[in-house]
Parts: structure tokens; C-alpha cells; sequence
DNA sequence: GTCTATACTATGATAGAC
DNA sequence: GTCTATCATAGTATAGAC
């Protein structure tokens, strides 16, 4: 089912892998097109401008995010079994999309500069809404602490969680869902060793 | 003791702000100027380049930083009291140099191809092994959990303390020192309800 | 759909008057 | 120590030939 890649998507690919590595000011549409393998004049046969580029990139990368965090609310579990999904759920996607994610969390400032920023933030404020519910439910039935604020757990666990595709590589044994194991039990259980009376 | 601002600290302190909020790349030697109140050619009097004021604030926050490190393991203690203390100090600087926090959270592929990056990356090492020195001394001395790779632990812990720069705002009742110890207790206890039998 | 050529703007940095 | 004026370069984007 692999389409052969057509210059828009190569495009799209390029300019991500770019943005993500350099930062979407440091990156020029004449490196894009050297990446591509065209010059830069034939680029904006394909997109009206480099913002347009960054906003589309950004459009269906969180079009995917907000999709699989809907799967994770619609599967039953308890509040401890819904945020490791929504944890596993988002470092598959970080995964999947790393130059996506990349800049998602590293250019939120450039993002908000841009003048379709609300169609973005609609979709930023549905998946903070995802984390936020589940959190509630566990405080709720007792599943969580309720001596600390869930923003502040919520915001501890996004950073710990996006912020792994800075660092993590997904080669070697260390597999994504054991990642994923590990920091739903760093957070829920705890680093400090067990009792084990 | 607070001598009046001079310029050249007037830059640094301008520049800092601007590139914490809009990133290096994107801010200006005019802007920096501008903010400042002088006109651009007046930077290169105190600075060779703009990077050189990059490189500047980087040095003195990392000096800073260094040397707070290194009081937290001259303290008696065990390794959760160190690593609490580690929070404490981390946090309590990102309170006192925001802008520089952000510029080093935010801008390393930026510092990593400046020319003296070098001297920088020394800092840099000290720093980290000073985290991974307190995970291992806890490790061993049964504080600690030895199922998961320390590296992983002080990857997710770096980047929930650092980046609460980007979230945290001083003003208000929340204080830092809440929100450290707050940060203590979600990665050494966990979130997950006690066990209260 | 790509290329060539170029318009236009902004950038970091410099020289010399004051 | 700052300003004016300017340089050289590089940036995004456009127009029209092919």
C-alpha cells in the first residue's frame, strides 16, 4: 500500500526532518529544496509560503494525536490502566512521528505566531483535556494522590513524556513499551525503593 | 550592593529575555538594541558578534549552576535527601535565572555548533554526573528502585524540573519550594494512592 | 512541475564622524 | 560609547520561460 512518495510529501518529510533537527527560523526554503532535490523557487509551486509547510506538518500531526488519545478514552480500564495507555499511546506516536513531535515541543512559540495558531489549539486543548479527565477519574475513585494538583502532575508527566524524544532511539533492546512501562511506574509507583514487608 | 545596570549588562540582560521567549535564531541584534535603547551598531562596542552574548549568558547561568551542584553534594545526607536538595536547587535557580533556564532547556542544537562550545559542554557533564552520582549512591544503598536504568530516571526527572520553566509561574501561592518538594514526592513515591493498611 | 532570474526585505557586522 | 551610514550576505517570495 506504500504509495511511491510524491514531491509534496517529500517535501512535507524533508522540511519536518529539518525543522525538527535545526528549528523552523534556522531552517531556509533553499535548504528544503536541496533536500529534495529541486530549487527553492519550485517549492512554492506546492505551498503558498515556509509557514504553510510548518502548519500543515503540524495540522496532521495533531490530527493522528487527537484520533489515538480518543481510542484511549473509549477503552474501558481503570484510571491507572487508562493513563499508561495514553503514556504508551504517546511515545508509539513520538515514535511514529518524531520530527512531528519535535516540533511541537520545541516551537510552540513559533506555532502561536502563526495566524491559523487557533485550528491548532483547538486540537492542543482537547489532548491536554485527555490527560486532565483521566487524572480527575483516578483522584476520584482513589486510584491517585489527591494532595497534589493534578495540573502539576499532568505537566511533570507531559514534559517526562514528549520531551524522551530528545533523547530516546528507538534502535537497541530498549523497546518503546518498555519505556513506556517505566515511566507509568516511575510516576505511579514511585522511584524510591519498595517495601517490601 | 546592587551597582546601577551598566550597558553591557543592560545587553546581556535584553538579550537573555528575548532569546528565552522568542528563541537565538529568531531575535535580532536590532531588537536587542532596540530594547536596550540604543541603535544595533552599538552592540559590536561591547560584544564581537551576537553569538558571543549567547555564549556569555550560557557561561555565567552554567558557572552558577555548577557551583550550586557542588554544595548539594558537599551536604550530609542520604541519596533521597540529595536528590530532593537537587530538585530544590534546580528549581529555585530556574526561579532566579528564568531566561537563562530557557535558553539552555530550549537552544542546544543552538549552543552545540557555536564555536567555543566546548567549554560549555564541560559544564554540562559535571552537571549530569552529579545526578547520575546521588541515582547510584540511592541505588546501592537500597533507597532505590534498581529495576530501571538510572539513565532513564534522570532523563524523565532533567526534563520535568527544567522544563517547568516553561509552565511555572512564581507570583501566586504556589512557591517553588512546594513545587519541589511536590516534584520529590511524584518521582520518589509516585502518584498512585498509598497504601494506607 | 521545474527552472532561471530577480525583486524585495532583513540580517549580522563594519567604518568613521562625533 | 553612540550614531550614521553602509556593506555583504542571505532570506522569502514572485514572474515568466521552458
Amino acid at each position: 500500500m506504500a504509495q511511491p512518495e510524491n514531491r509534496r510529501d517529500a517535501i512535507l518529510r524533508a522540511s519536518a526532518e529539518l525543522f525538527a533537527r535545526q528549528g523552523v527560523a534556522s531552517t531556509t526554503v533553499r535548504q528544503i529544496a536541496a533536500e529534495v532535490g529541486v530549487l527553492s523557487g519550485s517549492l512554492f509551486h506546492h505551498f503558498p509560503s515556509k509557514d504553510a509547510i510548518v502548519e500543515e506538518i503540524m495540522t496532521v500531526y495533531l490530527a493522528e494525536l487527537r484520533r489515538r488519545y480518543r481510542a484511549v478514552l473509549d477503552t474501558e480500564g481503570g484510571p491507572r490502566e487508562q493513563l499508561e495507555a495514553l503514556i504508551t499511546t504517546s511515545l508509539r506516536l513520538a515514535e511514529a512521528s518524531p520530527s512531528a513531535t519535535m516540533i511541537y515541543q520545541n516551537e510552540l512559540s513559533y506555532l502561536r505566531e502563526l495566524p491559523q495558531y487557533g485550528s491548532l489549539k483547538e486540537a492542543a486543548v482537547e489532548v491536554q483535556q485527555t490527560w486532565l479527565t483521566i487524572i480527575e477519574a483516578g483522584r476520584a475513585d482513589g486510584s491517585f494522590r489527591t494532595d497534589i494538583d493534578p495540573k502539576v502532575l499532568y505537566r511533570f508527566l507531559r514534559d517526562a513524556v514528549w520531551l524522551s524524544v530528545r533523547w530516546y532511539r528507538p534502535d537497541g533492546p530498549y523497546t518503546v513499551d518498555q519505556l513506556a512501562k517505566d515511566c507509568a511506574s516511575i510516576f505511579l509507583d514511585g522511584y524510591a525503593a519498595f517495601d517490601t514487608d
